[in-house]
DNA sequence: ACACTTATTTAGAACCATTATAAACTACCC
DNA sequence: GGGTAGTTTATAATGGTTCTAAATAAGTGT
């Protein structure tokens, strides 16, 4: 069972509820965005038992923390989060409130010029807001 | 009065709460962040008058869409503005919780060389995040 | 100055994503 | 199997933001 190691690997006991949230986000061809509530929707179309909302919050958050999961810095009512967790970056289309994946190769190197004292840089996000 | 004329420009009457508020946006020497809290406090603490918070929100809503106000994207229970309308970009220093100015020099030019059909660039903003 | 229309302000309620609570349950280790 | 710590759960609480509808103020024409 290939979720159960990634999950005792990092310290998280492998619950049923986990090992569904991974089949949702990670069983996957394709990365992908989503709130909590996509999420949850996912959960339900997938399985006949009820995860609770509660599980749903941990969950992601336990994996955010981990490095399986990535929040996607954006303005909106409810937080993005991202299945990609590898550097890249986004297109924020302001019309269709959608989010799509920029990679890393399609944004020219960017360099970080000014430096602050004592502190060392964890990422580098880009967002590009479009409109009709 | 500066002002006036500014807000009257832009089809805003200019009331005296609006005006109030842009002595504290904008009659300032640097530009800063600020969420709504900090605002409605820096009014309360330069102003007799009570401002409703509703007024706060509206005023700041309006700003922004007028183009005086930025939203900065990061994600947080709560929004974060900015006085400084200029293209520019942002460190968020994670241990400290605060927001730096990145001036545009500061980043090397950023080629975007993905492009969505039928859409435009309306904004690249970097940000950056700092861990100790 | 006055009347009239429209924009704005306001307090409070409503909304809703997220977090806290605390009790029941489950995985893990000996 | 028993004990312990981690996890799940329903529900309540929190808190930023938006909505509402009534009161007020600004602009416009006379």
């Amino acid at each position: 069972m290939k979720y159960i190691d990634k999950l005792r690997n990092s310290g998280l006991r492998p619950t049923k509820q986990r090992l569904q949230i991974c089949e949702v986000l990670f069983n996957v061809e394709k990365t992908f965005h989503f709130t909590i509530n996509e999420l949850e929707q996912k959960i339900k179309d997938k399985t006949d038992n009820k995860i609770s909302l509660a599980t749903v919050y941990n969950t992601v958050h336990a994996f955010e923390k981990k490095g399986y999961l990535k929040q996607i810095p954006i303005n909106s009512n409810q937080t993005y989060f991202d299945t990609n967790v590898t550097d890249h970056h986004h297109f924020y289309d302001l019309n269709d409130q959608k989010l799509i994946d920029l990679e890393n190769s399609d944004v020219g190197p960017i360099n970080i010029k000014k430096k602050i004292n004592g502190k060392k840089i964890k990422s580098v996000e880009v967002l590009v807001k479009l409109e009709d």
